[in-house]
DNA sequence: CTTAATTGTTCTCAGAATGTTCACAAGTGG
DNA sequence: CCACTTGTGAACATTCTGAGAACAATTAAG
C-alpha cells in the first residue's frame, strides 16, 4: 500500500502529532526524512492523501491530520484519536519480540536529581505490562525524593512516562526547569506562568515564566517494590 | 494540524473553560499569548473555527465552544460505564510465551472487599517485570479503599503480593480476619495478639486473637495506572 | 433614552514562515 | 525501453504572525 518513503513519512507525522499536537512543516519533514529538498516532501503528501492516510487543508501551514495510522511497531495498538482508526499493516514483529502484552521501556535514571533527562544514556529495560500504558511512546524514570508523597509517589518507585509536549492542568508532568533540572511536578497554569505543585506540605509551589519550563512527558503509570 | 500559536490558544481557551467555564475574550487571549494586538487573535479563531476545533458565534462576546480538543486523545476518552472493570482481561489464554523478565501472575481480584480471596476465580493474568518481585509464588489485588494512603496505597491500585503464611513485623500483609475478610494492613504482635495498622489517621488499628488473623501473603510489589 | 464600557471586527503594512510548482537527473523493476 | 518513484534546486505564491488603529456591536449604568 505504501512506499518505504511514504510509510516513514506517515510515521513521523504521527509520532509528531501524539507528541505536540503541532503538525510538522514541510521543512521539517524534510530534515525528519534526511532529504535536501522540501519539493520530495510534496510529493509524499501527495501520495499519502490520495491514499486516504491523511488528511490536509491546502495551502495552510501545518495542517495535516492522520486518517488511518501506520501500525506502531511493538507499541499497543494505538486506541487513541480517531475513531475511525483503521489499524494498518502489521509489520512482522518488531525485533526484541516481546510478549504480546508486554511493552519495553528504557529506564532514563532517576528524576529530581538535578540532570536533563536526555543527558542520561539509558542502559536498563523495564519491562512493563501493556495495560498499564496507552498509546505513544513510553520511559522509565526512579523517583527520588519526596516531594510527591502526597500522591502516593515515594522515593524509590518507579514512574512510567509518556513522552509529549502536552499536558492539561491538574496532570503530573515531568517538567524540565531551564534545561537543567527534571522535576516530577503537577503542573498548573496560571495567568501566563506556570505553576508546578509538589504533593507535600512540606514544599511550596515553584512558578515560573512559561518558557523556562518544558514539558517532556506525562505520568502515566507507577511501579514500586517492597524488598522483604 | 494546527500550527503552534493554533495550538497554544486552543488549549488556553480549553483550561479556561475547564476551569471557569466562561469564554476568555479576546483582550485576555491577547494577553494570554502575550501579543499586543486583538487582530491576531480574531485570525487564530478563525483558523481554529476553520479546521473544526471551535465553534463560536459571531459578534457575541465570550461565546467559545471548544469541538475538538488539543489533547493527543482528541477525544472526550469515552466514559466507559462500569468504573470497575478491572482492564487487565485476556481472552486468549494460549500461554504466549512471556519475555524471560517477566512474570505472569493471577489477578485475584479487590482486597478489602470483604471476601476471603481464595474465593475468588481468578481469570485476569497480569504480565509483571520479574526484577518487580523476587523468589516464590506471587498474585495480584486490586486495592479497594483508602486505608493505607499514607504508605503510598491508592484506591485502584495494583498489589502484587508474595504468597506466604510469615511475615515480620512492620510489613505489609494481605490479612485474612476470621475467615472472612480480606485486608492489607500493616502487621505488628503484641503480647500474643495480632495487631492490624492502617496507614491513614482516620482509621483506628484492629486488635485480633492469633488464631484469628491469617497471614495470606506480603505486600511485594506495586503496580498504578493514571489515565489521561 | 443616552452614555460609557466592554468586546468583537476589519483594514493596512511588513517581515517571516510555509507551501507549490517546475525542470532536470537518477535509480528501480517489469 | 517504459512507467514509476525518488532526489535536487530554485523561483514563486500564499499564508502566518505581529502591530496599530478605526469602527461596529453588545451590554451595563445613569
Amino acid at each position: 500500500m505504501l512506499t518505504r518513503k511514504q510509510h516513514e513519512l506517515l510515521r513521523f507525522i504521527q509520532t509528531r502529532l501524539d507528541e505536540t499536537g503541532i503538525s510538522p512543516s514541510f521543512e521539517e519533514m524534510k530534515d525528519a526524512l534526511d532529504l535536501k529538498s522540501k519539493s520530495g516532501v510534496h510529493r509524499l503528501i501527495s501520495a499519502l492523501e490520495e491514499r486516504g492516510f491523511i488528511r490536509r487543508l491546502p495551502n495552510r501551514a501545518r495542517a495535516l491530520e492522520v486518517l488511518r495510522r501506520a501500525d506502531e511497531g511493538g507499541q499497543t495498538t494505538a486506541p487513541a484519536a480517531n475513531s475511525n482508526v483503521v489499524p494498518f499493516a502489521r509489520p512482522e514483529a518488531a525485533a526484541p519480540a516481546p510478549a504480546a502484552d508486554v511493552i519495553e521501556i528504557p529506564l532514563h535514571g532517576r528524576i529530581a536529581a538535578g540532570v536533563p533527562i536526555e543527558a542520561l544514556e539509558d542502559q536498563a529495560i523495564l519491562p512493563v505490562p501493556a495495560a498499564l500504558l496507552g498509546a505513544g511512546e513510553h520511559y522509565a524514570l526512579e523517583v527520588s525524593g519526596d516531594s510527591m508523597i502526597e500522591a502516593g509517589i515515594l522515593d524509590g518507585d518507579f514512574a512510567l512516562v509518556k513522552r509529549t509536549e502536552i499536558a492539561n492542568d491538574g496532570e503530573i508532568v515531568v517538567a524540565l526547569v531551564r534545561g537543567e533540572e527534571a522535576t516530577l511536578k503537577y503542573l498548573r497554569r496560571e495567568n501566563g506562568m506556570i505553576r508546578l505543585d509538589p504533593a507535600n506540605a512540606a514544599y511550596e509551589p515553584q512558578i515560573y515564566a512559561a518558557d523556562e519550563i518544558k514539558v517532556q512527558g506525562k505520568l502515566a503509570g507507577l511501579l514500586r517494590r517492597y524488598f522483604h
